[in-house]
DNA sequence: TGTACATCTGAACATTCGTTCATACATTGT
DNA sequence: ACAATGTATGAACGAATGTTCAGATGTACA
């Protein structure tokens, strides 16, 4: 008696294929998954999301500072995560003050670690 | 009355800056952290993970008929995956099965979705 | 042993990435 | 208007990425 999901020559288990297939996002929001799990894939992006997840914002000097890398690289950093809304940003004077946008990426990075620390 | 924050020429708010760098993990670990959120960071891995989060397991057949990529690619992305210990396999024939190692995965990619989607 | 099949691997390619350097922009105070 | 300061930007470099193609490995069955 053949196995009911063998019925396809090219799928080898064709209703568990149909299965996974409808659980497939959009194209556009995979792309979309895709680039927010980019931009806290850099060791220098995740001390800066760690950095503003333990006080309340920073400005761009102070958050050179913290993670050790020029005010020119952090600044292009946060471009990054200002595209992405992970990152608000406010000007007083000439500084701009950077904190995280929301629970979201506090939230993203915690469950990370989780993982990395098994 | 000056700022008790600003004590130090090089850093604008010291006390803050001194709150974040406490805050900051170690390289190593945040070196881990970021090679877990790049190998979520390609619209193909990430149908990947969809697709296992859907069934219990796939072949690597079916699974490149479902996320629409060569078995060889799909290969590939399955070792950067299984390195991250992100998927388990299973032998069984000539066929290998593939699965979501533990729920962090899937928790991971919700999560992402819930930021993509506001 | 030989063929067929499922999966894996290595090399190579174009593309993308993160940083640095120089420079531009915006704001403040003189 | 000018200089000083904090931040942003553009170009460019080496390094890393994802795919394709060809070939290797492992398993099953005759």
């Amino acid at each position: 008696m053949p196995d009911p999901e063998l019925q396809d020559a090219r799928l080898v288990h064709r209703s568990t294929v149909a299965t996974a297939q409808d659980a497939q996002a959009d194209a556009d929001e995979l792309t979309a998954l895709a680039e927010t799990f980019h931009v806290l894939a850099s060791p220098t992006r995740l001390r800066i999301v760690e950095a503003l997840a333990a006080v309340p914002e920073l400005c761009v000097s102070d958050l050179s500072a913290v993670v050790g890398a020029t005010e020119s690289a952090v600044s292009h950093q946060l471009r990054q995560l200002r595209q992405l809304r992970m990152v608000r940003h406010r000007r007083d004077g000439r500084m701009v003050y950077y904190g995280l946008q929301d629970d979201h990426v506090a939230d993203l990075f915690r469950l990370g670690l989780d993982h990395v620390r098994e």
